[in-house]
DNA sequence: GGCGATCACTAAATCGAATTAGTAATAGAC
DNA sequence: GTCTATTACTAATTCGATTTAGTGATCGCC
C-alpha cells in the first residue's frame, strides 16, 4: 500500500525556485531577514499548492521544544468547571498555534516524566500546584478572592448568609478530607464566613457509604443543633448529604439547607433539586493559556462564579 | 539560569569507548548485530551512570513515528467504564514502552489532524468508530455479544427477564437519541430481549427537563400499561426516569423497575438506590492496547459486565 | 571613488536519534 | 593455503526542520 509522500520544505523550495532557507524565512516571518513581496508570494503559493505543513517532530527537535502545552490535573476531582477550564485553555492555545494535551489525574511521577520527555512541551501547567502551595504556605497563585477558589467559596457562603443562616457546616468527602485542597477549602470557608459577619462554621466529614453518612449528619445535628445549612465541597458531596438526610428523615431546605459546588449534571435531577455554584472555568482556562505562552492574560472576568438557585438552599 | 545538559547517545559512546552506532545497537538490541557481552555491559553501565534516556523527538523523527498511541473518544459520553478503559489501555501501553494520549471528545476534525501531526502516533484508536460502523452496517468490531456493548446490554436485560418482566422500555436520552450509539443500543436491546424469549421492548425518549421527563413517563404508562420495567441507556438517563417517576408519584421498583448502565457514582446516592450494570472497561482497554501495537490481544475476559444489585430493579 | 549598510538571497550546520553500507580480523571448511 | 562466513565494530547518511554564517550586488553618504 503506497502512501502519498508528504510535501517537505525542500519541495516548496524546489517549486518556488528559492532555497529551503528562504522558504523557512518566509513561512516563519523570521525577524532580521528582508524578502521582497514577489518572492514571498511565490513561496506561499508553492506551499499552498503542495498543501505543505511543517513536520512537527522535526521542527520541535530543531527548536528544542514542541508547540504542545501540557496540562497536569494532579488529583483534582473532575467537575464541570474543570471541563470548562480545559475547553477555554484548548481554544486559546489553538488560537496561538499550540496544542493542549491533558495529563491524566491519578498517574504517578514516572508517567508524568514520560509525558514530558515524549511531548517536549513548551510549557507545563500544573492545575493543582497553586492549590497545594496555597494549602502549604498560603501563597498560591490561583486567582484567590478575585477569580480563584476563595472567590467561589465566597459566592457559595454569601448565598447562605443572605438566606439568614448564621451557623453552617462545610461538608467534605471523607476520603478526600486529608488532601491539601480540602484543607484549603475549609480555610477559605472560615475566612469567608468571618468576613460575612456570621458565626461558626463546622467541618462535616461525609463518608461514602449511605449508612455512615446518615450517622454523620445525625451527629452534626446532635452536637451542633444551631447549624441550619451545609455548604458542600462539591455537588457529589452535597448529594451524599441529601441522601443521608433522606435516610435520617430530614428535608432540605426546611430542616437543613444544602448548597453544592461546581454545578454538576445531577443536581437538577435530584429531589429536591440541588442549589449549586456555577464556576466560569472557561475564562480561567483562557487566561491560564495566555500565561503559559507568556502573553498578557488580561483582566480576570468577574463575577467568576454565580449561584444556581434550585430547591435545596 | 543554566540547565544541566541531558546526556546524548554520543556521550554514552564517549564514556563507553565505542561508536554511537554501537551504542544504538546495544540499547535497541538491534537484530543482525553481534555484540560481545563485555561491550554490552560497558554500554549499559555508561548509559546508567549518565542517566541516559533517548531523546524522544529525535527518535520519532528518525523512526517515522513516535511511541504514542492516540485514543480518540469521539462524542462518547464519559462514564465509569470509559475511565476503566483508559486506565487499562494506559497501563498496557506503558508496559510496552508506549504512552497513551487521549484526544478529547467534542473537538472537530481540524483539532484531530493537529493532534496527529503533532504527536505522530504509532497508532490511533478510535473508540467510537466501531460503534458507528456497527450502527451503519452491523459489522463493527466492538466485542459484540462476547465482551462488547451487545454483551453488556444482554447483562442488563437478562436481569429484568430473571425478575419476570416481559414487557420493558429502553430509556434513551432525548438529546442523544438520534446518535448512532443510541440506535445501536436499541437494536442490541431488541435482539437481546428477543433472545431472552420475552416480548415487546419499547423505546422511551427521556428529555432533560424534569417536567418533560415526567410527561414522557406518564405517556409510556398510558400507551403501554403492560410495561413493568425500564432499562436505561446509562445511569444518568436512569436517574432522569427515577426523578420523573418521583414527580409523577410513582415508586420503583413497585410501579416500574429501573436499571441503569455503566454504574456511575450517583446511583448509590439516589433513593431508592439505583440498580446498574458494572462494565469491565479495564480489560477491554488492555486488549485494545495490545491490538493497537499489533500484539495478540488474548482471549476476552468474561463476564465482561455484571449487575450491581440495588433497590430500583 | 571608496566605504559602510542594506538587500536578497545561499551553503552548511545543527538538533539527536536510527539505519545503511561498509571494513578488518578471525575462524572454519575444503 | 584459499575461500567464505562470522564477528565486532565504524563512518556516513538520513529524518525535516530551523538557525548560523556567510556572499555578491546595490545604494547612499562623505
Amino acid at each position: 500500500m503506497e502512501r502519498a509522500r508528504r510535501a517537505t520544505l525542500k519541495d516548496v523550495a524546489r517549486v518556488s525556485g528559492v532555497s529551503p532557507t528562504t522558504v523557512s524565512f518566509v513561512l516563519n516571518d523570521t525577524p532580521g531577514q528582508t524578502i521582497p513581496a514577489d518572492t514571498r508570494a511565490k513561496v506561499f503559493e508553492a506551499a499552498r499548492s503542495l498543501d505543505y505543513s511543517p513536520h512537527r517532530l522535526a521542527r520541535a527537535l530543531r527548536e528544542g521544544s514542541s508547540r504542545v502545552v501540557l496540562l497536569k490535573l494532579g488529583d483534582l476531582r473532575p467537575g464541570h468547571s474543570m471541563d470548562g477550564f480545559v475547553t477555554g485553555m484548548r481554544h486559546e492555545l489553538s488560537r496561538h498555534g499550540h496544542t493542549l494535551v491533558v495529563h491524566p489525574g491519578g498517574a504517578g511521577p514516572a508517567l508524568m516524566a514520560e509525558f514530558v520527555a515524549t511531548l517536549a512541551p513548551r510549557a507545563v501547567v500544573d492545575l493543582a500546584g497553586p492549590y497545594q502551595q496555597a494549602a502549604t504556605d498560603g501563597n498560591g497563585n490561583d486567582g484567590g478572592w478575585v477569580d480563584g477558589l476563595a472567590a467561589h467559596t465566597m459566592t457559595q457562603l454569601a448565598h447562605l448568609a443572605t438566606r439568614g443562616h448564621s451557623q453552617i457546616a462545610l461538608a467534605l468527602p471523607d476520603e478526600a478530607a486529608a488532601e491539601p485542597l480540602a484543607g484549603l477549602r475549609l480555610r477559605h470557608a472560615r475566612e469567608a464566613w468571618s468576613q460575612l459577619g456570621s458565626q461558626e462554621l463546622h467541618p462535616l466529614h461525609v463518608p461514602a457509604t449511605a449508612h455512615e453518612a446518615a450517622g454523620a449528619v445525625r451527629t452534626l445535628r446532635v452536637h451542633h443543633p444551631q447549624v441550619t445549612a451545609v455548604a458542600a465541597f462539591d455537588d457529589e458531596t452535597a448529594l451524599r448529604v441529601l441522601a443521608a438526610m433522606a435516610d435520617a428523615g430530614l428535608a432540605a431546605p426546611a430542616d437543613l439547607a444544602v448548597i453544592g459546588f461546581d454545578d454538576g449534571p445531577y443536581g437538577a435531577l435530584w429531589r429536591p433539586t440541588l442549589t449549586s455554584v456555577h464556576i466560569d472555568g472557561e475564562s480561567f482556562g483562557r487566561r491560564a493559556a495566555r500565561e503559559a505562552l507568556g502573553i498578557d492574560p488580561g483582566a480576570p472576568v468577574t463575577p467568576a462564579s454565580t449561584v444556581v438557585q434550585r430547591q435545596s438552599a
